[in-house]
DNA sequence: CTTGGCACTCGGGAACACAGAGTGCTAGAC
DNA sequence: GTCTAGCACTCTGTGTTCCCGAGTGCCAAG
């Protein structure tokens, strides 16, 4: 059905379309790239081209567009993935070398991303449920109020302010820190749950208020972050382009942590570091705009996902590149600290 | 030189203009607010307006446009500030008091805000440098590294890894937290560097390597966040409005902190809790939009910045209703926890 | 199967006219 | 002196028309 001229022609529209950003007619096609045959074959080529609705024209007698089948077919089967420039590259790693902890690692790299792309970046935080218990920590603000820090592998830190139901002295609070870390630490936070189970039973019966306090409220902790905070930048880049959808929605969007997370997708467990690519209306929300992301993490512990968000008419094979980049070398930097 | 009826019509001008996005003319203005007079004369008014530079009209023979000197008198002596509906206030309170930490109630009041005035928010996290020392944690991670916690009184959490110079038993770290508390717990955080000064000094001789490299990075880590972290929200709202400058530059300035920064402003130290309004050209970069700012933070404990960013065509009473009582809010809430 | 030729179709830009809103000015009314 | 009414003038924005050109689909010939 479909020979190899015609998916060469294919490849060239939306190369074309894509720099040009102007849909693409015969003659243009023919002469750009060296086809070797007329302008009449590329019709013809063209018209089964569309006639399997791989491309469109936006009206009567205008060129041919890629439609989100065309570039599915693009991305799956005509194009590699482009790698980084060695300057480029370079640049990464002087860029996310300087971070300090992890907010900082997280924020350099949806900018790295976003002007690696010039698109909109998204990186979500590294999850929780895989990480481990690193340190626990209870600091006494006044003889009714606690501090609980959680401190993982992954250097990620959470704190709560908890309210005694009654007034516990400090060094119980000393005690009750020692035994929480013997129990939980280097353990998986999924494992939290059961370990603290029978805590309380443990303590000196007076304790177990206040414990009980404690323990809901760090566990409150674990499952309130499980749905996890992401972020993103770039959002100047959207400036230009043009959304079948609409400026307005992308935006909204992407301050909904929900749709974003939505939009970013799951991490296939069979294949995690594998590149997600959405193309227009394969996205659940946002139907205009195309998303290629991937997991990030280090080795086999893939820790969460990052991707950028952009108009489906965008450079697939360099975009590609660059999100695959930059998940690797940020698992890295995790990997090591 | 400007009679009480020129100024009505300054603002009625600025009334209708905010309200309808169109140069408004004579006789519209004499007809919607009952101005008693002809639309000729409120046209000899407008001569006299327009001479003072205080409006301006887009082409000859089209409705007037206020200048930003026009809003500036606006603002400063034909408004007066809308206090919110008793329905939004209680959006306010129930909405700011389920946030759980520091992080939390930051991002609640930004999204708050630009929910309410339907602008960008920007917000300012509290600023260290004012905040005092509540506990100072050090967590050893294996035998040449420690994390750096740092508590202080507004909730604010800053942790850094820190790789030592030589290996450190778990003992001596924990006498070292122990020192270091006693020695800053409660104090403001711009008296650390003081009152760590001499601390090398008090230690036994074989620490003092370990104890340089922490004390340097807590050191920097109060340096460091000096300039502070500053978040936005809202950018779906500039989508409909039209900024002179374009929007792509306002969506980028909203990424840049420095700019943010500088957009915000500086809290003046007579009176704290005024509201800032800057228009148009009177922002140092992003000469087409208007900010409106304010500090906030409990009593005269001022901690940081908070406003929200629009176009020059603003409704100014609202907006500077909201922001301050979004403020006093937000204080509120910090001082409680 | 490919190619050249040809008639056809639209979109987009230029030229143009026109209605409507708004202005400035002047002369008269209070 | 200040306000008002009237009038001529000046624009912008919109709708219309027209035309060019790029691009197509189809057909017949190589």
């Amino acid at each position: 059905m479909l020979d190899d001229r015609k998916l060469a022609v294919l490849r060239a529209i939306v190369e074309d379309y894509v720099s040009t950003n102007e849909p693409v007619g015969s003659k243009a096609l023919a002469e750009r790239h060296n086809l070797k045959v007329s302008p009449a074959t590329v019709r013809n080529d063209m018209a089964a081209l569309e006639e399997e609705g791989y491309i469109a024209q936006p009206h009567t007698s205008a060129g041919r567009v890629p439609t989100d089948k065309g570039y599915r077919l693009f991305v799956d089967r005509l194009s590699q993935i482009k790698p980084l420039s060695g300057a480029e590259r370079r640049a990464i790693e002087t860029f996310l070398a300087g971070a300090v902890d992890l907010d900082d690692v997280v924020t350099r790299t949806v900018r790295l991303l976003a002007q690696l792309t010039r698109q909109v970046a998204v990186v979500q935080y590294p999850t929780l449920t895989r990480s481990t218990v690193r340190h626990v920590e209870l600091v006494p603000l006044n003889d009714r109020r606690v501090m609980l820090v959680l401190i993982t592998n992954t250097g990620r830190v959470e704190q709560r302010v908890i309210e005694l139901p009654e007034v516990v002295e400090d060094t119980r609070i000393a005690h009750l820190r020692a035994v929480l870390n013997s129990c939980l630490d280097g353990c998986g936070l999924s494992n939290v749950p059961e370990l603290v189970a029978d805590l309380p039973e443990r303590l000196p019966v007076e304790d177990r208020p206040a414990v009980a306090t404690i323990l809901s409220v760090l566990l409150e902790t674990l499952v309130e972050r499980h749905d996890e905070k992401i972020v993103f930048a770039g959002a100047a880049n959207l400036a230009g382009a043009d959304f079948s959808t609409g400026l307005r929605d992308v935006l909204e969007a992407l301050e909904e942590q929900v749709v974003l997370m939505r939009l970013l997708g799951e991490t296939t467990s069979d294949t995690p570091s594998a590149l997600t690519v959405r193309i227009g209306s394969e996205n659940p929300y946002l139907r205009g705009t195309s998303v290629v992301a991937t997991g990030y993490g280090s080795g086999d512990n893939q820790l969460a996902r990052l991707g950028v968000l952009g108009p489906t008419r965008m450079d697939y094979p360099v975009t590609m590149g660059a999100v695959r980049a930059v998940a690797r070398y940020v698992s890295q930097i995790l990997a090591a600290s």
